[in-house]
DNA sequence: ATAAATAGATAGTATTACTATCATAAAAAA
DNA sequence: TTTTTTATGATAGTAATACTATCTATTTAT
């Protein structure tokens, strides 16, 4: 069997959708590959042309610039993190597993060779990682939110936060605590290969003490209350 | 009785210390302002020149590059912040009151009108909540760090860490649970204007709530673990 | 066969992120 | 006091960025 979802994405968040058109999906991959080699700020449209045999201008018919192309990039990787949550979670019916689950799956960083329909979902990770924060912090945040370009990124943090209100009904937090749990599965990350002092996972290769930390950090803040 | 302290910066993050000068002091006040006024993306040494009625060259000379004088003005409120909490704690002996101080400030939004030598705190703490990551988000944080730009910001959260574990010597992360909720102070405030779903702060004045939020992540941590 | 949509090629512009040079004024050293 | 140093101002210049516009060739749909 073999199937392929097809990740739905909001129309202002391009010009063009990219996935109608072979020069479109380019943009995308290559794109990606670009922003993460060269770091956001160094990333341009004029580069991206060059390397794969366009023109500045054939891209700007895809996308309105490089804000909301990092924007589109990130809202997919959400949207795909959401996906494989709601997979999941599906014959889950404790709630206790199902936040481990989604713990396991926010931490979890994709083998090199894994690629997702035509983007690299480790690269994807990568971007979130160094990258994610500067979706929206910016002073057009909050007419970007209204256009709801970033729907996914909220959609992940709900469904998390409805599981923890499932497990505790009376934490007074979901929300907060959801969203915390997803940035620091990114931030902690961070910090671990650029900022060491700042955590507490020495130079181990995979992320088990840092899913330990986000558990301890879920689990003792639900429990406390729950009685 | 008055007196000032004075923050002693790192001879790095400026090629000649604008505290030193007038201009120099021109430059982090107005600077400052503009940067929370345009955003960092907008903001350029052309626009601050004018504004203050120097020329681009006469700011280069002070700071390198924007980067450079965000990531000073960054490390100027973690030195600040890092001081009122040496001073606050100075004469409590029981670590969970020095820890609820700690949050108290951390959270706390300073009032309009208060100025710290040159610079205006409550523009400082802004700028944190809305620039602080990009300071380090960058392909160079390597180097950066090597050079001690972070220095004020992990030194803060060292303190930190240690009074947590002074509370519970058994706690396995008090790094991590120490820069979680450095780091979501701002974040979380960030969130509660401009993505509230993000929140269960309801559009309230004072920050209260989110004291108390960052109060039940560390204490339910600290105490779960300590028997 | 014709019309419409897509992509390529080229050009142009205001702004950004610098670097360099020279003159002058003020402060510090001789 | 004179000299020297240092800080600032004024001006110029450059490569790159972030676009916009236009025109042509090529596919693709009708």
């Amino acid at each position: 069997m073999e199937f392929a979802i097809r990740i739905k994405m909001n129309e202002k968040l391009y010009l063009r959708d990219p996935e109608q058109s072979e020069l479109g999906r380019k943009i995308v991959k290559h794109g990606l590959e670009l922003i993460t080699k060269l770091g956001f700020e160094e990333f341009t449209f004029k580069k991206l042309a060059v390397s794969i045999n366009t023109t500045e201008a054939g891209i700007y018919r895809y996308f309105e610039n490089k804000h909301k192309f990092l924007i589109y990039l990130i809202a997919y990787y959400w949207s795909l993190i959401e996906f494989r949550i709601v997979f999941s979670l599906n014959n889950i019916k404790d709630p206790e597993r199902k936040l481990k689950k989604i713990i396991e799956l926010l931490v979890f960083e994709p083998a090199e060779a894994e690629t997702y329909e035509f983007v690299n979902t480790k690269l994807l990770y990568e971007l979130v990682m160094r990258e994610g924060s500067k979706a929206y912090l910016t002073r057009h945040v909050g007419t970007d939110n209204k256009d709801r370009l970033f729907k996914s990124y909220k959609d992940l943090c709900a469904r998390f936060s409805s599981v923890i209100s499932e497990f505790n009904p009376k934490y007074k937090f979901p929300h907060s605590l959801a969203s915390t749990i997803v940035e620091m599965a990114h931030a902690q990350k961070f910090f671990k290969t650029n900022l060491p002092s700042l955590t507490d996972f020495p130079n181990e290769k995979n992320h088990n003490k840092l899913a330990l930390f986000l558990e301890s950090l879920l689990f003792s803040s639900i429990k406390t209350t729950k009685s």
